[in-house]
DNA sequence: GAATTCCCAGATGTATACAGCCTAGCCCCA
DNA sequence: TGGGGCTAGGCTGTATACATCTGGGAATTC
């Protein structure tokens, strides 16, 4: 049964939305047998499958013990954005030179500026209650973003390893809660950094690119000291990691 | 047999030695049954291995398909090289803020950096004969300032991503033949980069880092062009990857 | 009462069996 | 002689069996 999408995958993807969304929460025990009972698969899938998500930092797993749901700690979430820091700031910049020589890049990302100037004028007019409501679009258009800038990096090694620290990431969000406040500011942060590639000004996008993951940090770690057992997840605040 | 030093990590690095050394040839057949026979194991860890390895750049694998070891491009060759100077530069910044502020990380690249003038100062009093015989000493220092840069980068997914990366610079290295000459600017290089760390100089340490890397990439490109059929190994000079 | 030791349920590592898919090579036909 | 279809072999994906090890709790001892 060698199908293209083959139950390896579909327990991937299962476990990682499992584990993003918070669904299974950080050091949760991922035993091969039960997790194989529940999805309807045999532990070889499901040995590859953890094995996958351990390389993405997902699962902390280590030979002979049993694997669990990676646990958060202020010091790892330090280092992911440190590090997401050195990938995207690099990444931007290659993109924004990439505008300069290739229209469909320069066409990509002047469609995402008015999109994001479209959405910025109306929410702005919202009040905080509408603005509250309408989190999923802002999501949507950041997420826009990070793909665009994975797209069209045409360093292959940048954008798989950008793309594999998302993950992590992206499991982080569903615990930080963004306000409507943040949400204007991060608009804000991210048309300048739009802007600065449609320029094709490189140094300008890197900068952007820092400040914007440097501001989502410090919103992130405020929000994880007020209320450090959001959602029934402990997040240590040790400096581990 | 759960033993800690399991078969699957010996098969890993078994096959990840063959490759690195070139003994498996770019676009060789994987095959697991094959291979397990060959080694003494069954289909399982192996296929484990491999899957490792494919992660690690070392194996080009598709679901469904035979695994082959990886090719080498020229393209590959670049976008590796422009990916290590994103990295290690930063590595090599932070190293250097590191030693301001932490005894043994300073001392342990002091004790490198008289190592490697001892080294430099005999190398150069040597004839070429005796040079080329010494590549074996040579590599042993700069594999050990790698080591001591990945050991002393406190971001542990930086340190991580330059450990990945390693496997497939320590192969193009059996491409290259690095000759006295380049030795010797390479030794200058390194010390170049270890000075800046042990002053603290994180943006000197970037550049130094940076530079090193281009020569470095220009030394094996030269190489690559020049004979790019060296020891049986074809090298795809188009710019894929 | 606390620490230590022993023990067993359950988990992992490995081997092997079985089912579908891909490829390569041969044969047949125009 | 060249091209297309077919068959056979081997390979991967998945399931399951077996040996060994982990680790958590109960019983025991100081």
């Amino acid at each position: 049964m060698a199908r293209a999408t083959g139950k390896s995958e579909a327990v991937y993807e299962r476990l990682k939305q499992d584990i993003e969304s918070l669904r299974l929460k950080p050091g949760a025990k991922l035993s091969e047998i039960q997790l194989g009972e529940e999805l309807g698969a045999s532990r070889t899938p499901v040995r590859e499958a953890i094995r996958r998500l351990s390389r993405e930092g997902l699962v902390d797993f280590a030979p002979g013990e049993l694997a669990r749901v990676a646990a958060i700690s202020l010091g790892g979430v330090r280092s992911l954005f440190e590090f997401r820091m050195t990938l995207e700031s690099e990444a931007a910049a290659q993109v924004a030179a990439q505008t300069q020589v290739q229209e469909r890049a320069l066409d990509a990302f002047q469609q995402l500026l008015s999109q994001l100037e479209m959405f910025e004028e109306s929410f702005r007019a919202m009040d905080a209650a509408q603005q509250a409501r309408s989190f999923q679009d802002f999501y949507t258009l950041t997420e826009s973003f990070d793909q665009h800038i994975i797209a069209f990096c045409r360093n292959p090694y940048l954008a798989r390893a950008i793309r594999e620290m998302r993950s992590q990431s992206l499991r982080l969000r569903h615990l930080s809660h963004t306000g409507p406040s943040r949400m204007l500011t991060s608009l804000d942060e991210h048309r300048v950094m739009i802007k600065a590639i449609v320029n094709g000004d490189s140094p300008a996008a890197a900068a952007a690119c820092r400040h914007h993951l440097t501001q989502t940090l410090q919103a992130l770690i405020d929000s994880l000291i007020g209320a450090p057992y959001e959602a029934g997840v402990e997040v240590r605040l040790d400096s581990a990691g």
